[in-house]
DNA sequence: AATAAACATACCCTTGACAGTATATACCAA
DNA sequence: TTGGTATATACTGTCAAGGGTATGTTTATT
């Protein structure tokens, strides 16, 4: 088990140097999200979700916990400060990323609301009824 | 040619996940140097630094001027914000990696002290007699 | 013109990252 | 215990990154 208080610079950076986790970990950055809800959020299928977050469990960066069916990922605390330096840099920045790392936080919200509203299991289809992103 | 304008934040992130690339950018913040004194201050083999050069090149990141056999690099400027946010971290942080950045600067400024002083050509070994770096 | 120094590029090889498919596991409900 | 849902893993193939060797290019010197 790799120990966080010894996670390299150049780990950090090849792991959101991949697009979809850094979308990842900005939409756990501050709430903690099942499996499917990400997948939901990111539309990709769910063996490449399942894929990217075992790898950044394995780094350290992230950790997990069992909800009846569900595992609930959430960042790993405390969380890596060289990831909350790049998260709060992008989110304030401008560039396609950046929007998409913005975006994805309103969906977020859109999806929080949605699920504390009802009392539905893992929920299909917020970002196409939110008109957002695109 | 890319536009650093429009330079991505995930190729950024790519560039410098490599520890002898960020260690390059890093040397060349604020200063201008030539292949063969990055070679010296890096202890790597000429293709190699002539192939991460190219590359960051063409990224954007760094330029190039001619001065008679020597090819003088420097960073871009502007330079890239997400990269000097990220130097700036680093250089204040504390990690094998990030002790390494500021130890290359530290070496840097012996090797530029040293070429001021004398009217020597492309010098060698200044880590060694600098006792720096181990 | 010949040579050397500084640097770049072409080529080949190896390795690791990633995608997709299929299958396994864990839990829950009936 | 059977079936379904949510998630993980095993397996396989593809492709791109990176290293090493050899060679090319540019400039300066003689």
């Amino acid at each position: 088990m790799r120990n966080i208080n010894y996670m390299k610079a150049s780990e950090i950076y090849k792991c959101i140097a991949d697009p979809q986790r850094l979308r990842i970990l900005n939409l756990l950055d501050g709430h903690a999200l099942c499996v499917c809800h990400l997948q939901e959020l990111l539309d990709v299928p769910q063996v490449k979700m399942s894929k990217q977050l075992a790898l950044m469990k394995q780094l350290g960066l992230i950790e997990a916990r069992r909800d009846g069916t569900w595992m609930i990922y959430a960042l790993k605390a405390p969380s890596n400060g060289l990831l909350q330096a790049n998260l709060t840099y992008l989110r304030a920045a401008e560039c396609a990323e950046c929007n998409q790392l913005q975006c994805d936080l309103k969906s977020r919200a859109a999806l929080i609301e949605r699920i504390s509203q009802s009392t539905e299991e893992c929920p299909a289809g917020v970002c196409e009824t939110q008109g957002c992103c695109e």
